[in-house]
DNA sequence: TTGGAATGTCAACAAGGCTGACATATGATG
DNA sequence: CATCATATGTCAGCCTTGTTGACATTCCAA
């Protein structure tokens, strides 16, 4: 990491380096939905519903609001998704207890399972891409992805990765 | 790379470890479509486009049923974009020579500038990326990707990659 | 000549984005 | 207390981009 002096050094910044890595995105990106996508088939969910649970699960009573930031999409959008996952009983909407006008999103046990159920599909995927290409190029893919990211996305990655482990 | 001994050597194979990938993944992907997506806004075009022009410019007179394979979606689908994008003068579509039932693809001029733009855009992102996280961590980053596709995509992907250069 | 492949097209539908407008409850502030 | 801002939900309508199914055309190949 760091400055580049010159030369060959640069060779990886071809426009083809370039473009190799831009499919290579486009690819790998279909791999990388496409357990979870096979498990989402049959039932009445996609993608969106994956994402939201992805992210509740991943911080229990997180407010409306924050979920909005995290996924990106307007609040309209979300509530469509949301609405199905409580009616259904996959997600529990609890009013604020500090402020009561936010609603803080935990997953009932029945949306813990599928869950877990569509975490262990795309990690058993991403366990082996990772096995086979070894620690080092997983620090690099690490290293490409985070400086990939938006600002505001790099940020909100960090933090939720400051309150995993 | 190669096989994985034990031990500490496997931390990188943590439940944690691999819903960090998978949260980079998500985040960096939008980052990633961040830059072309700028410049369609306001034409009449979307990303389903992008990506035609993008192969097509990658491979001039290839056929549709190729194109089909590589984006993976129905001819339907790509029919829809593809008819657009000949009407507005930005693609062209040639009977093939040996086989007069194949159509061929290519780019016109205005469609050449158009996917240049894009590709630029989408270029000085990734090279931005890359400068930050220096040669090995890209290294790392397409061994990642590379493991990452399904065996079809990673026969596409490594045939237009012979393709290229 | 006949079957199958490549392509195009029509129709209908679904998921999941978007905007705009409006309602409600609640917090915060002068 | 009055007022304004915030968090949330909801209705209506629209767009893009994916899907299936059906059918026509053209043309290669056995």
């Amino acid at each position: 990491m760091g400055d580049i002096s010159g030369g060959d050094a640069l060779l990886f910044l071809t426009d083809e380096q370039l473009r190799q890595g831009i499919e290579a995105m486009f690819f790998a990106y279909r791999g990388f939905t496409a357990a979870p996508d096979a498990i989402l088939e049959g039932l009445d969910y996609g993608r969106a519903h994956h994402r939201a649970l992805h992210f509740i699960a991943r911080v229990p009573g997180m407010n409306v609001k924050r979920l909005l930031e995290i996924l990106g999409v307007t609040k309209q959008s979300l509530n469509r998704v949301l609405r199905t996952l409580i009616e259904d009983g996959l997600v529990e909407s609890r009013v604020g207890t500090s402020d009561k006008r936010e609603r803080h999103l935990f997953l009932t046990e029945t949306g813990a399972d599928l869950e877990s159920r569509l975490s262990d599909a795309q990690r058993r995927q991403m366990r082996a891409a990772y096995r086979h290409a070894g620690p080092d190029a997983v620090a690099g893919f690490r290293q490409v992805l985070e400086a990939m990211m938006e600002p505001g996305m790099r940020a909100t990655y960090a933090s939720l990765r400051a309150t995993g482990a």
